[in-house]
RNA sequence: GUGGCCGUAGCUCAGUCAGGUAGAGCAUCGGAUUGUGGCUCCGAAGGUCGCGGGUUCGAGCCCCGUCGGUCACCCCA
């Protein structure tokens, strides 16, 4: 046994070591999630999980080192054309949005969605080369409520789910008059210390100067504490959208800190941003991040409508919550105690699987103290007992396991004795 | 892609300093209890010490290379 899974993938299986490795726990953040959805009336769409490369280097912009830097996967399909697997969920339910006329039907169009996206990067806590994000896109409208909706989405799930030391940010990087007035601004100002910036801000400086306020870099940091803020550059429609998607928040009750140096990283966000840390991850602390995107529609062909989304990382989730994991539960194990037992155990446990009632029987060709300790660790309720007694009485011996009483019931006629001996 | 740390039983790890017969706990299986679990006791099974090369009479340990993991940078959910 040699093989191993693909460099910064991981296996959900049963008794997972990590909490995103566990089964049981994806099942119980999907459905959490899939239930507040459902209560904002916001419907699944599915989409490949791969697109023609252009559609992602248009939307994350060419300076995003998601192309730049060749994060993603990518292949040749053998009529030539260059694929990526997505990196992200909005630019195919964008395209699919657009594609099959959906900005036709009453606005907005409001969608979800949940299933892997890819990037080529070295793995480190809560990063994956391939991972989960569940996904809103609320597409078709500009209205800041629709905003209010979707960062109180991001916030309920995160609750249902139980992600503990969640902060909510927020901030509004304007339309495109703010930027005409604020990028030279920061720019001038971050070319006057230029010395004391990292090699990397010092070239985003130039293409992107407000990703430099994604840095570590303890340098670039001091410089940026003085950098001139967004938040005094708005626009009337900016500073007024700010303002809504604020009085929205506190009327919802959703807590949140505005943050004037929360950009990111992709580039066709514009006005509303927002992203949920955690403190209980390590360096990657944001577990779901999003905004406004009002220039994305046209810029794919559709007509000039507004949209906005998040995704959340289903990984990031699972590391920041407490563990909500469910023990796993047996109605009934059938303790065979002879060769010829087996086969009518198995009749039997069809009888009541048919019934509901969820049953197992030893398939390792073990003794009777065997199955009895088996029965005890999976956790039945109750232990069948055919034996060669109750074979030739026609009855199947019922152990609760719990207070160790024992009575023999009829099994001749089928599982219906069985059924009431157990209470089901 | 860059850097730090780490690769020994299914799992968690000791053994590396000072080269000399590969260990423990947990888990698994069996027995004590001929058809009865949890607790206890006894026993068994389980290892190309990540891989390759080198030094040496002798390498889990030292040297070189390589692969993998992890965390951080970068970037991002």
């Amino acid at each position: 046994m040699s093989y191993k899974g693909p460099r910064g993938t991981y296996d959900v299986y049963p008794g997972g070591r990590e909490p995103h490795e566990r089964a049981g726990l994806w099942a119980f953040v999907e459905d959490r999630a899939r239930g507040i959805l459902g209560l904002h009336n916001y419907q699944e769409i599915r989409t490949p999980i791969f697109e023609e490369i252009e559609l992602f280097a248009r939307t994350a912009g060419e300076a995003s080192d998601i192309v730049v830097q060749k994060e993603m996967f990518t292949f040749r399909d053998k009529g030539g054309r260059e694929m990526a697997l997505r990196p992200e969920g909005t630019p195919g339910a964008v395209r699919a949005y657009i594609e099959h006329n959906l900005f036709k039907l009453a606005q907005p169009t409001k969608l979800f969605y949940v299933g892997p996206m890819f990037r080529q990067e070295r793995q480190q806590k809560g990063r994956y080369r391939q991972h989960t994000q569940i996904g809103v896109e609320a597409l078709g409208t500009s209205d800041p409520l629709v905003d209010v909706e979707a960062i109180s989405l991001l916030y309920s799930i995160h609750q249902a789910v139980g992600v503990k030391e969640e902060v909510v940010y927020l901030n509004n990087i304007g339309d495109m008059e703010t930027r005409r007035a604020y990028v030279p601004e920061l720019r001038a100002y971050l070319q006057r210390h230029a010395a004391d910036l990292d090699p990397d801000s010092v070239a985003r400086m130039e293409t992107n100067p407000l990703r430099t306020f994604d840095s570590k870099h303890e340098g670039t940091q001091a410089v940026l504490a003085e950098a001139p803020n967004i938040g005094a550059y708005l626009s009337r429609a900016a500073s007024e959208h700010l303002a809504a998607v604020r009085e929205g928040l506190d009327a919802l009750g959703v807590p949140y800190e505005l943050d004037e140096r929360l950009v990111r990283g992709l580039d066709y966000y514009t006005m509303t941003v927002f992203e949920a840390k955690s403190g209980a991850l390590g360096a990657q602390d944001t577990v779901g991040a999003g905004g406004r995107y009002n220039a994305l529609i046209p810029d794919l062909g559709g007509p000039d409508l507004g949209g906005i989304g998040f995704g959340s990382g289903v990984e990031r989730m699972l590391l920041a919550a407490a563990s909500h994991e469910q023990e796993p539960s047996l109605d009934v194990f059938f303790v065979t105690l002879a060769p010829e037992a087996r086969v009518p155990a198995m009749r039997l446990a069809g009888a009541l699987r048919a019934d509901g009632v969820s049953c197992d029987l030893d398939y390792g060709g073990r003794g009777a103290k065997g199955q009895f300790k088996q029965a005890d660790r999976s956790g039945a309720s109750f232990a069948a007992i055919v034996g060669e007694d109750e074979i030739s009485r026609g009855t199947v011996k019922v152990r609760d396991m719990a207070s160790g009483e024992e009575r023999e019931v009829g099994a001749s006629d089928g599982a219906t004795e069985l059924l009431r001996a157990i209470g089901a």
